[in-house]
Order: C-alpha cells, then sequence, then structure tokens
DNA sequence: CGGAAGCTTGAATATGCTCAACACGGGTGG
DNA sequence: CCACCCGTGTTGAGCATATTCAAGCTTCCG
C-alpha cells in the first residue's frame, strides 16, 4: 500500500473538467499532464503550450529511502521538483554532527545556484527520506527559461522567499526553545503540511522521518527526542500505531506546548 | 567621526571614470548618483536611465540606534535599501526571549511581501543598531517596476537565495554548535562582513552589536557570551579598546574554533 | 524464529543558564 | 573637578536541562 504522501496532490484553483479541456486543446506533454503537482510545482506558473518548453528538458529519477541525489561540496547546479516521496537536505561535520536544514516535499523545487561564472559546490547534502522522484532540469536549459519565462521567474522568487521566511522561523526554534517546545513544534510542521498536501480528514499518517532525522531536524539528540515523545504519547497529546504511524494528533494542546 | 559602515562603499567592477561619464550621458538623478550604494545595491541591476523609475517613487528614513522601523506583525510591506547603518530582524516573544534572525549591512535590502492579494503581518521586526538610512519604496510602486525590469528582479532573487543560504548556515550553528564555536563563527561573520563593506586592510573597527545582540543573535545568553569573548581575549585571539572596538582579529584561529 | 536496526529507558555528567554581586566608563550635576 | 548614576559588561556559585554512555526492548524483515 502506497504511502499517501505518494497519492495524487489534486489541483488547486482548478476543477478537473477545466484541467481535461486544457489538456485536450493545447496537446499537454503526456508526462506533464498526468503529473500529480503540474498544478500546485512551480510549473503551476506555464500555460499547457509554454510547459513543452519545460517538458523537453526534463528527466526523471527514482531514489530509495537513505539514497542521496546530491552530496555536499558536488558541483551538481542543476533544479528538480519532487514529484513524489521526501527529501531532507542537510549539512554535516566530520565529527558526526549533522543538521537538517530543510525538508522537501512532493511539488516542493530544488534550486540550483544562479548566474553563469559561478562553479559554486553544493551547500548541503540532498537525500532521500522515503522512496522519492525528482523531475530534473539541467542547469544551463532551465536558466534560459527562466529569463524566457517572466512567471516562472516570478513564481520561483516567491518559493524561495516563503523558503527564508521557514528558515527563519526554525532560527528561533533552533535558537531559543526548549526541548518540549521543539518536538511539539515538529509535530505541528509535519502535520499541517500533510493537512496540505492534499489529504484533508487523513486522521492517521506515518511519519516521514525516524527518531535520528527528527533530531537532527530540531537540534536535540535522538534520546531526547524520544523521551519527549513518550511525554506527549502518556499525556494523550498524540498517538501512534508502531513507532512510525501517528494515529491522533491534539493540535491544540501541542500549539500550546509548542511556545511563543 | 563617523563609523566606518557609514562611509562610501565603492564600487565593484566599474572605474570612477567610467560612472561620472554615465552620469553625465544618462543624467542620473542627483540623489542615485550620490548615493554610496548605487552600484553595490539592487539598484545596480538598473541603468542610469532605468534609475529614474526608483527614485521617483523613492522616500528617505533616518532612524537612531534602537528604534524600530517595522514592528513584529506590523502591516508593512514596503522594500527597503539600507544605505547607511546596521539593522536587525528580530522575532521575540512575551516571556523575553527573542531570536535575532538577520543583520542587515549596507546595500542589504529590505523585501516585502509580492503578490497583490496578500495583507501578510511582518514575520520579524526591524531595528536600528547603529544610526539607519533607509531608501524606501512603496510596496505597489516597487512590484511594478520588479514586473518591468527583469534584470532588477533577477538581482532580487539572486540575492534572496544568497539570504537563504546565510539563513540554513545558521541553522547549523543554532542547532548544533557549542557556546565557544557560536561565539567564534560571530566574529569571522563580522570581521569577513567589514571587510567587505569596502574597508579592506581595515585593522579595527567597531562591533556593530552589544553582547546582549550577540547572544540574540547567537542563541545563547549574554553572561555565557560574555565568558566566552573574555576566553578569547585571554588567548589573544581578539583584543579589544574598550568593550566594542576591536582592534585584533586572528581570523585563522578563529577558524579552527568555529568547528566544522 | 532470529537478527539487525531503530527505539526506549536509566544513571551519571557536562554545558550553558539563572540569579546575584560587582566593575567599568561615559555623562551629568553639584 | 569630583561624586554619583545608569547602562553595559564581567565574574562567581549553584542549578537545570539536555547530553553521554550503556543496557535492554520493539519492530520489522528475511
Amino acid at each position: 500500500m502506497p504511502r499517501f504522501w505518494h497519492r495524487s496532490l489534486g489541483v488547486t484553483g482548478m476543477s478537473d473538467a477545466s484541467i481535461s479541456s486544457q489538456i485536450r486543446t493545447a496537446q499537454e506533454p503526456e508526462l506533464c499532464a498526468n503529473c500529480n503537482i503540474r498544478h500546485s510545482s512551480l510549473c503551476g506558473a506555464l500555460s499547457s503550450e509554454e510547459i513543452n518548453d519545460l517538458n523537453n528538458i526534463a528527466r526523471r529519477k527514482t531514489l530509495d529511502p537513505g539514497q542521496p541525489h546530491v552530496m555536499e561540496g558536488d558541483a551538481s547546479r542543476d533544479f528538480a521538483n519532487v514529484t513524489s516521496g521526501v527529501a531532507k537536505l542537510v549539512r554535516g561535520a566530520e565529527d558526526g554532527r549533522s543538521q537538517i536544514v530543510g525538508l522537501l516535499f512532493p511539488s516542493d523545487f530544488i534550486c540550483g545556484s544562479l548566474g553563469t561564472s559561478k562553479p559554486k559546490s553544493a551547500p548541503h547534502s540532498i537525500e532521500a527520506v522515503s522512496a522519492l522522484e525528482l523531475c530534473i532540469f539541467p542547469h544551463m536549459q532551465f536558466e534560459e527559461l527562466l529569463h524566457d519565462h517572466p512567471s516562472l521567474e516570478f513564481k520561483l522568487l516567491n518559493r524561495t522567499l516563503d523558503e527564508l521566511q521557514i528558515a527563519r522561523d526554525w532560527m528561533v526554534l533552533l535558537g531559543r526553545k526548549t526541548a518540549e517546545e521543539r518536538v511539539a513544534n515538529f509535530f505541528l510542521y509535519v502535520t499541517q503540511k500533510m493537512a496540505t498536501l492534499g489529504c484533508q480528514g487523513q486522521t492517521s499518517f506515518d511519519l516521514p522521518l525516524g527518531r535520528a532525522d527528527i533530531a537532527d531536524y530540531i537540534g536535540l539528540t535522538l534520546e531526547t527526542v524520544s523521551r519527549q515523545i513518550t511525554r506527549l504519547k502518556k499525556d494523550g497529546v498524540i498517538a501512534f500505531e508502531g513507532t512510525k504511524h501517528l494515529v491522533h494528533v491534539d493540535e491544540e494542546e501541542l500549539t500550546r506546548r509548542a511556545g511563543f
């Protein structure tokens, strides 16, 4: 049984009827027409005609859980959509410490470095957390498309600003919150993300991350994370089936415990 | 005597001669022609003719140290350049905890929320750290300019991506570094920033932040910051005149102590 | 059913925090 | 010119929170 974040994500602000008519009239490429993130991703900025340009340079890639897409320091500058699965952005040190600086869900975008001259190395690695599917666009061609399609560039700017906001929110968590607040925040974030991904009404789902990854995301040790989760379970704020499958989340109480 | 970050920042990649000729032929507005961040800021994306559009909507604003430009939760959506001084982006809580999520130096840009429909409230306050001068652009008009001048939008996108990278680097510091590493990183960051701002060879400068602000920036208490600074002084890694004026920075040793 | 990976729990420890006193320095007023 | 004051920075002692290290326990898979 596929995990729910592999399922179709639905379409925002557009009825099924209008989509299929659009497909028929403009002959959208099949890959894009059937893509579950066609309208929720960056691609949503492009019309059925324009999407051809993107489709022409796209390449699909599948990764197993744990596999890296890009390693820290690599020269990779390509762009990509996450079409299904969850990925983590990680910065690590030799001594074992590592910090997750972002999670990517379906319809999220991986942005390479812009500008033609710089051969910057990747600032963090990108690794599959669950089975991952990417739709990759080579650097040069994508950047040209970006200049040719202002709507695409504008949407990318907007998304980057959103990401910046999320990163800064996380800075507050990492710099100023207690262990309990961090864990509560994490569960709130994941719960809300899952709801956004088109599974409204879904009362249960698998956690995308294991305890070690949660720890690396919220700047704690895995033991501390485990202890806090145990506490939340004992207090009835959350409930699991096994260690990954969440079956109950009291968002109100979580918000209270999340601080601020 | 003005502090050094109030001084002219010089021009990147363009000789003085070529600038003045440009001014003469294109009749750049006086305010912009004399602006010390004309070419290092976002404005650098615009030609002498184009800069008129920006100049027409610009409004200057001066703030004393400690004064807020925007308060957390305000409806302000305006854009602005920092022309001189240093500002901090702060997120705070009722209980006294607060976290600085970014510093703005001359030529840095304050980006309001994009898109016509959302009346989002400010996610963090913006406060003057030293005497601050802003060049403010009203939201509506600036966003129109953004659409009319692709080079401006592209530069903004690039800068936003840079900011995102900085925020993520800081997440690693806040999530995984020890007190000593955090303080060492802070001094490295400030030292390098000061060098970038056109004061190469400058071996001494005033710290832009007091101990309390440093603490809020690197996620510690001011006591811990003070203790770590004392240690660095005793070890001869840094040297002060008074409590704010740095006269010596051993960047190599700092890098060693910064971890990673 | 067995083995491995991931998770939980416990006890001891360390790192940074809290609270509190004191020092320094620049400005003001007697 | 000195005394005082206030904001800011330093130092100390005790404490709390999260870490470390270690053992045992589930859960998932073969």
